[in-house]
DNA sequence: CAGTGGCTTGCTGTCGACAATCATACACGC
DNA sequence: GCGTGTATGATTGTCGACAGCAAGCCACTG
């Protein structure tokens, strides 16, 4: 080499990761979609909600491109932005694809013997019973979601782990756009425990056979196959939100 | 039920999908990175860019946000944009990731028994023994890539298929990020032979092996593993290209 | 001569305003 | 009465401009 470029300085402290605005209003709009704030193929006028965040149109019009980019708000020319909704086509390649990145999560934890990452997973399944008891289905629905994004965690891959973070986001979409409203099963924890003790057997297609026939319970609960089939489960239901009135919190300082 | 929400009416004709501004500004941006004329680090600057893309800043600065969000572009505030830069441990976590994707692509192909796919599949390795006879290290990566990128797309699934092209990109942003400069191995057919062979057989198992095998052989590549272990194998290299003076298309009509 | 301080320059980040486009409601004609 | 055409209102898409921040250069000091 003629010319060796080396490190100017061998930084000593990490260099300060300041989160930009954009970062920020993102990170706002993908609480509000999950919270259900703002609700399913509700178009959002971007004065309104730009008034709400204190922030001018440019700056959340940037935020809202990238939660385009994640599936999570859709675009159409002339007629603004909408929150995108889920139908059964693209239900079916989100769990898919759920099962593709945490079906893989198990086996690099299997592969790695991570005790660490289990015991993670077994925290979030333990979160996961203690909501299950109550009557609440929206924790319910956020400690089950909880889980699979522990277990995609736990498997240290900071690249999956981003994309696992919009595939929950956009399953609870999913949950919203389902006809039968909002509603989780109760006795969900027998499956997790295959998911988990499979993880600790060390038996990845297990995990992976886990994973999968969770999952396509849950597609099935969503399009409302269960209940075509006379399947009776025990479910709790969460009453609709206010139709509007939301309101997004203002940008800190 | 008590309401029944037919559809209005049964849509005769499919809805028009024009492309917005940002859409076509995106592709542009990514047709740049993927091709190498914004380069690694450059810092680019929006002025100048949204010059020569015909538009303002405010169009480009939104399709900015979206490639930011697909991991393409890095914004530190005040710093403006940057091509993002690959380290050894995104690469290990890229990879990682292409693998969970594709080889659950690989068995959704197989339990499917999708002929039409795995003779999709079958044409893309034929395009990339075709490239792999030349001296065209460019053209070498582009049929590599678009195999696994065509694997994928075999599947059917438009939500792994979309972060495919994501893994894609960022995958050649790995080869210019390498201090190795751009290579290309040219005796990469038997292992992509293996994995065709396991689709044709059906072995799921198998498939997953191959392309495990065959990644893991592209991170040693990229991170010199290869050649500090002394291992020789026939590469083909490109010369860097011209450090600037590159343009981009302006934005169609 | 090395290090520090301030200045300057360029760029980004944000804003307000204009023009183009779409949806809605209404009037008209068949 | 139904469909078509038109007018209106609102909202988006785009632009140019200003303030604020960061990097780089130069002069100054120990």
């Amino acid at each position: 080499m003629l010319q060796n470029p080396v490190q100017a300085t061998a930084p000593t402290v990490l260099k300060v990761h300041r989160p930009s605005t954009v970062d920020l209003i993102a990170a706002e709009l993908r609480k509000a979609i999950y919270s259900g704030a703002l609700q399913v193929r509700a178009p959002l006028r971007e004065v309104e909600i730009a008034g709400q965040l204190g922030v001018s149109r440019s700056p959340l019009r940037e935020a809202a491109q990238r939660l385009v980019q994640e599936g999570l708000l859709t675009a159409h020319p002339g007629q603004g932005l909408r929150v995108a909704y889920v139908d059964e086509d693209r239900l079916d390649d989100l769990f898919e694809a759920r099962i593709a990145v945490e079906s893989h999560a198990a086996r690099m934890i299997i592969d790695r013997n991570d005790d660490d990452a289990i015991a993670a997973v077994e925290k979030a399944l333990a979160r996961l019973k203690e909501a299950a008891e109550g009557d609440d289905a929206r924790a319910i629905g956020d400690a089950d979601l909880d889980f699979h994004l522990a277990l995609v965690q736990a498997a240290g891959n900071a690249h999956l782990t981003q994309y696992m973070s919009t595939l929950v986001i956009e399953t609870r979409l999913a949950s919203y756009s389902s006809k039968e409203g909002y509603v989780v099963r109760r006795d969900v924890t027998p499956t997790y425990h295959a998911i988990v003790d499979a993880l600790k057997a060390g038996d990845g297609d297990a995990a992976a056979d886990a994973i999968r026939e969770q999952l396509a319970a849950a597609v099935d609960r969503l399009t409302g196959k269960l209940a075509e089939r006379g399947v009776e489960v025990d479910t709790v239901a969460e009453e609709a939100k206010p139709a509007d009135g939301y309101s997004l919190g203002p940008i800190g300082q």
